[in-house]
DNA sequence: ACAATATAGTTTCCTAGTCAACTTATTGGA
DNA sequence: TCCAATAAGTTGACTAGGAAACTATATTGT
């Protein structure tokens, strides 16, 4: 039998794993509030900016413009956020958050403050620290585009 | 505006987003070998060990008894594991790799090696070897049973 | 012994995302 | 100027997984 790599020794795997965990907790935490993680991250993004087009939010999120067009219907449905018409260019338009889209967001971030600091609070300072410095470099380095602000 | 947390403030958001990019690009390279990154996980699960039972591998695989199931599924259609009924419990079976499927798991394993070292070469090695402890605690405090020898 | 309960696995319905084909609109070149 | 190439967004086919209902078999308590 030849020699073959057990899974944990891919950090991918490992990477996968917490995640999914991570994921699943908070996706109930939001559940409550009647909305997803996807949505909420869609929701976040349009706050306190300007009306973004999908294919913005698309490179945001790093999803495909499929997936943005599928979710931008669930959160129409909703009424969290809206399409205006672009007058330049009629292929594509701008999504924004509504009123109500506006309102839910401060109740969702903290949510997810809070979700974020029990999922990681099995961790002390100086490992949360480093494992934020460590995923950045992977993000910044393959290009992930998931840092918006900093 | 109240204050709202950065979506990049959450390293559940920062976890999220290079475990999804990690994935894809192991599932891009193991298209090409046929299967897909569960169905990796599964067969490298079996691999080595006696026949298993479809809850034993939910349990491994942090899966539900449904997802694994379907799981089995699309590995028996593609002749890769098979399955055996139990002669003391009729409710059950078990799960075990057919030839045609531990030919399989060494060349998927080298695929897995490579594409790992390769995601997460922009890291040095103490990174490597922190970014590893610290998943291994969050998954240990977790109880997600990522570690199947270790 | 047998009814209640628990367990193993499957199935159905749902959300969620990719890829590729498609529609419509825009732009650039000959 | 008009046709080809490109771009924006949508849609359909597909994989993937969770939750809960369901079937069949075992176990337990009385």
């Amino acid at each position: 039998m030849p020699t073959v790599s057990d899974l944990s020794a891919h950090l991918g795997y490992l990477l996968r794993m917490t995640s999914n965990a991570v994921s699943q907790d908070f996706a109930r935490a939001v559940a409550d509030a009647g909305v997803t993680v996807a949505e909420w991250t869609m929701l976040r993004s349009l706050y306190g900016s300007e009306a973004l087009a999908p294919s913005v939010l698309a490179l945001k999120m790093a999803l495909t413009r499929g997936a943005i067009s599928k979710l931008a219907d669930r959160l129409l449905e909703k009424q969290f956020i809206e399409r205006t018409g672009n007058l330049d260019d009629k292929r594509g338009h701008s999504l924004s958050l509504t009123t109500s889209g506006e309102k839910k967001v401060p109740t969702l971030a903290r949510i997810a403050d809070a979700n974020d600091a029990a999922f990681f609070s099995v961790l002390n300072d100086d490992e949360r620290m480093t494992l934020r410095r460590i995923l950045k470099v992977l993000i910044d380095k393959h290009q992930l585009t998931a840092t918006p602000t900093d």
